[in-house]
DNA sequence: ATTGATTCCGAAAGCGCTTTCGGCGTAGCG
DNA sequence: CGCTACGCCGAAAGCGCTTTCGGAATCAAT
């Protein structure tokens, strides 16, 4: 019982391999009665087409690629399982197989992509967490290769992307906070090398300039992603001089470890001083106190960057398929008015 | 500029494509000059072959599959990512592709297998969280296409896999709950039909015989794997006449859940009741308070699964691949001492 | 009955690569 | 000097499938 092929059917049935194979694509120069004759023995066989030598007598991989952002940190970053599912279901729609690829070391993802498009392992790949200048981009536009962005780096006008308005949900952070009568603020920062951090921070700035404060009413601190990260960043904050009222974290991970800065000192989040997350993640229901974020839309997100890569084969123009969401304003515990009396005299 | 094959680079070097093949192989029947020099050519033209085509030829296909869990309730799982780097990292070192795979539905799973097997698409199969006859194993053994599970369903003599000692983990748990004076317990359990819940179950059910309690002083409560879930079964537990004074939970998730359900009834936990999770997710250290739990060792797991994979392709016997790991206590915060007095007299 | 148009299927080439087989040329042996 | 023995490379088949092209049969129309 060796491996059933087109070759095996074929004769089976009497019929020649490109009859068989024809019956079974579904072109129209085959009399019906064949062609129901070939898929019933097909299935009955269990007949299953080689995708390599479809892949090599087609010319089209049917597949894409993942690129797995490089997990600086430790921390895991949960969202990925959700982004392959999304993708996933997008993609079997066509039948296309998913790929995951990552890069051995950061220097080797340049390597990495001029294989990937040379070799025509895939016909499309999303990339995730763009840096602010990205020469994968680069590469992956030269190579012609279609793909689709999860972010934007910082030229975006010539490609396919899906991202949160980084920029914007900061700035209703700070309108927010402001509005709370928070007028001393700090911003724990993500490394800028990473356009998303880049672009928050941005929106910090701005946020603080429409609502009428300095740039000395602002303390910046920069720190990886991670809990610890974030309880670093806000301890040099608090145990300033003048500490903020207000803390806010360009990721929930950052503003979990700020949490941990404020309980060891005995400060009580949301009435001592408020702060404010963002990523929407579940860890901030159940931290403490919950976490108030801006939470971003990603329930769907593999399926749409899916769907837009498919969309980009098809042939739609890039420009036509960038689609930018809002992050909502989650409030849980960490928030509250200014307090009009602060500690620390 | 069309793309670089072997047919243009046998060309330009004045070879024949079989010598150029050969020489970038490896094979030993070709002089060292001609090697370097095709590579050399190689290198500089950019020369990456088409897998494809080479999956068709050697007939092997160079790749392996993992299967995604059904993400049953909503909970995104953290270890994915992990997983699947780990996965990716121990692949490339063959340069295998790595690609996932999932069910549309949970009855196709059986198809999904099936076209996977027939078609040749992958030489090798990663699945993960087994249920407790899990029919996948059976087809994935019919098919001859090796696999590696990561858990174990109920037999698991006849594959190679790699699992925590969940029983034993369970047992612990109530060793040291006893330990600490508890002799009340409560367990949210997950649905059985996954087979590491049964197992968990089947740990604290010994665990309790073990210290001689009987299965009186155990509330047994079944939960999707949710913080909902877990909240919901501490709730029905924690109103019961006499309810438990330590409450061991089957997830993190749950734990999760079950710390919500105290603190909304003014009950410390640690302190006026234990709970104790298993998994040992990031999480648990930012939750109020921070959860005691049994941590898994999933670290290195993905590399793990792979290396077993490579070693089952290779032709080892499945059963000299099969690990069994022990999960450790993590203490913070979310245990401690039975009360000589407890609530509710 | 002759032509033209259809309908349906077979023949065959080819996708890019691997691998077996054999043959050429040179070196080593008696 | 003729012999075998290699070392090195070319020729060619084949992996399983798709797709173009053409031809045999069927049908409608003149």
């Amino acid at each position: 019982m060796s491996r059933v092929t087109l070759k095996t059917l074929a004769a089976d049935l009497g019929l020649t391999e490109a009859t068989v194979s024809r019956a079974l694509n579904d072109y129209d120069d085959i009399a019906e009665q064949t062609r129901l004759r070939v898929q019933k023995e097909a299935l009955a066989q269990g007949y299953a087409p080689n995708p390599s030598a479809r892949r090599l007598a087609r010319g089209t991989a049917e597949a894409a690629a993942y690129l797995m952002p490089a997990n600086q940190s430790g921390v895991s970053d949960s969202f990925i399982g959700q982004l392959l599912q999304g993708l996933g279901e997008s993609l079997s729609k066509r039948k296309w197989d998913l790929l995951v690829m990552q890069a051995p070391a950061a220097e080797d993802e340049a390597e990495t992509i001029q294989k990937l498009a040379r070799s025509g392992t895939v016909s499309g790949v999303v990339l995730s967490r763009p840096y602010k200048v990205d020469k994968r981009i680069k590469l992956l536009q030269e190579a012609r290769l279609p793909f689709v962005v999860h972010g934007r780096s910082s030229d975006c006008s010539d490609y396919a992307w899906y991202d949160v308005d980084n920029t914007k949900a900061f700035i209703d952070i700070v309108d927010h906070l402001v509005s709370l009568g928070h007028c001393r603020l700090g911003y724990v920062g993500a490394p800028s090398y990473l356009n998303f951090a880049h672009q928050r921070m941005q929106g910090v700035l701005q946020g603080i300039r429409y609502n009428g404060l300095s740039e000395g009413d602002l303390l910046i601190e920069i720190s990886e992603m991670s809990d610890l990260g974030g309880e670093q960043a806000a301890s040099v904050m608090l145990d300033c001089d003048t500490p903020p009222t207000a803390l806010i974290c360009a990721t929930d991970i950052q503003a979990i470890g700020v949490l941990a800065a404020l309980r060891s000192r005995g400060l009580r989040a949301g009435v001592d001083v408020s702060v404010i997350g963002y990523d929407g993640l579940f860890i901030g229901k159940h931290s403490n106190p919950p976490l108030t974020t801006m939470a971003q839309p990603l329930a769907h997100s593999g399926r749409i960057l899916g769907d837009m890569l498919l969309a980009l084969i098809d042939g739609a123009d890039p420009k036509s398929l960038q689609e930018l969401r809002n992050a909502e304003l989650v409030r849980r515990m960490s928030d509250g008015p200014a307090r009009p009396s602060q500690n620390k005299p």
